[in-house]
DNA sequence: CTTGAACCTCTAGTCACTAGAGGAATTAGG
DNA sequence: CCTAATTCCTCTAGTGACTAGAGGTTCAAG
């Protein structure tokens, strides 16, 4: 059996992160010594590497507890979970993009010359956005 | 003068957001009516609209905090402000790209046959990433 | 004047963690 | 076995950027 100091080394996931985990209900331990230390089968690794995974890939603790309750074969509910996210990931990038060509257009506006500071105007300037910002 | 809705209605920044920013430092009202109501002067107005587009431009309240420090002329540090944010911008960019990538892996990983689900597998599959992921 | 809308402060919650206090259990080395 | 260090526990509270609601006051319009 595995302690949570176990895991953590073996995940990269912190101690803390595995209990808040447990908190939210992604994990539990298989069971507690005498001393109620937590300690885990082969399978908790499993799930928490599946966790780590996931939560890299963005997906928020509710979908990822949505695909931890699924069947092995249920396609039918895993898979929109996946392009749902997809879409939601590419929405954020053309989100990015838009704030990236504002942000360079804002870095570009000084020159270093005397005067007013153009990029400190340029912030305070909502007129010259191509279009409205959303939060990426 | 303007009250506090006068500012929420014309930029579009919600009643208790403008008074977070008040805590946070970034916004004080100009005077306060005898009935405590907060009351601000058009340059609050356009302080306002100045934190909101760069709250939409992403950048952080510290940094925000930061460029409403600065005189209007005060390039030398206003810049290294856009330009280190930009950075970020281009880096989480590069980030969502990867996970773009991997998330369309996962989900045409499925086609909808029988048997176990190829897309739950692949959430829980690391070794198949092409690099190691980063948060954006 | 009355009433409804807008205002106030304060507390606590969201999300995904993170940090630290105070104490107990476990482990490793002598 | 003893001891010290490491690891574990629960609990509370904090981060950042808001958001929500309770309970009360003020303002503005009819």
């Amino acid at each position: 059996m595995l302690s949570i100091g176990d895991l953590s080394r073996r995940t990269g996931v912190k101690v803390p992160t595995i209990r808040y985990y447990e908190q939210m209900g992604l994990l539990q331990a298989e069971g507690r010594t005498d001393g109620n230390q937590r300690r885990y089968s082969h399978a908790g690794l499993e799930r928490l590497a599946f966790i780590r995974h996931a939560r890299d890939l963005g997906l928020p603790i509710g979908a990822i507890r949505e695909l931890i309750a699924l069947d092995g074969s249920d396609c039918e509910k895993a898979h929109p979970i996946a392009t749902l996210h997809l879409l939601d990931i590419r929405r954020r990038i053309e989100a990015l993009r838009g704030l990236e060509a504002e942000l360079a257009r804002i870095a570009a506006a000084c020159d270093g010359s005397a005067g007013a500071c153009r990029t400190l105007a340029a912030f305070g300037d909502h007129g010259k956005c191509a279009r409205d910002h959303s939060h990426p």
